[in-house]
DNA sequence: TCTTGACCTTCCCATAATGGAAAGGTTTAG
DNA sequence: CTAAACCTTTCCATTATGGGAAGGTCAAGA
């Protein structure tokens, strides 16, 4: 069970609204660990503390990371969703630019889907070639070997 | 310009149908960074070396270079390459090993490329919602922060 | 013969995103 | 007061690949 109500200068802050790592990670479905590693990376401005230096969240802090997971699930690089959250949070973007990084990255995951259709249905071809007995004929190790 | 022909025992071995590294990286399009990293991770049965402690290959050796060359072409990886190696280097294997082997890395290529299929949807129509131009308003960020 | 450039060697570091684990401090419930 | 369940930082590992440094070797030309 995760705590519910602490005592001294933190139990103001969670019960002023801030979670701590643990409720954030809960909140969110990121794990505490990569909360830590986002910030190590920037991506969430000036986290606070309490007096015995457990870190607390905002409902704005939530959100922001809820907008990397939902960009991590989309395919996005850390480098990309940085950029991403750059721009969310710049009232003066211009949704040209949003829109050219969602195109590249859905480029980028084209090509490499069309890449890994190439693997799959050379393998498909090569396991459907191979008989799979007790014998050690094998056209599969074949391809590889020629 | 790669050097032809050495003079002590290295010339020795290089003019006996050996190769050293640089010259079984031109023949296989193995980085020579790799053809050592290969034989650290034991894929390559004990490297011969010259007296001045240069490596030398055998054809026997660059046929394993191109065949590790074409297990990655095909998206196995290293494990799986190992595994493959050894039972190509298995007379007495089944194909029915092989199969298999082959069989569940064309599964888990699938397996990714609906997942990537999936994300390239995803934001092509969100791609497609954006007017992408000088407003801030967009559906790309919306989504990301919904 | 000496020099030079193109090789070769080993060793360390970096990448991207994530997790495991250790060692130790804090809080809260019982 | 103690034990459980948190939190903290720090280090290490993963996968496959490459960069770079420091230094040894070899071939060819002056």
């Amino acid at each position: 069970m995760r705590r519910t109500k602490p005592s001294l200068e933190t139990a103001e802050a969670l019960s002023s609204g801030y979670y701590n790592i643990g409720q954030a990670a809960d909140a969110t479905g990121v794990t505490a660990k990569m909360i830590r590693h986002y910030e190590s990376l920037g991506l969430l401005n000036r986290v606070e503390r309490t007096l015995s230096n457990y870190r607390i969240y905002s409902d704005r802090d939530l959100h922001v990371l809820r907008f990397i997971k939902r960009g991590r699930n989309l395919g996005f690089s850390m480098k990309e969703i940085e950029a991403l959250l750059g721009l969310w949070q710049n009232s003066r973007r211009q949704s040209a630019e949003v829109r050219r990084l969602a195109k590249q990255h859905a480029e980028d995951l084209e090509a490499r889907i069309v890449e890994m259709q190439s693997m799959r249905d050379t393998l498909m071809h090569l396991v459907d070639a191979c008989r799979g007995d007790h014998r050690p004929d094998c056209p599969i190790l074949e391809d590889l070997g020629r």
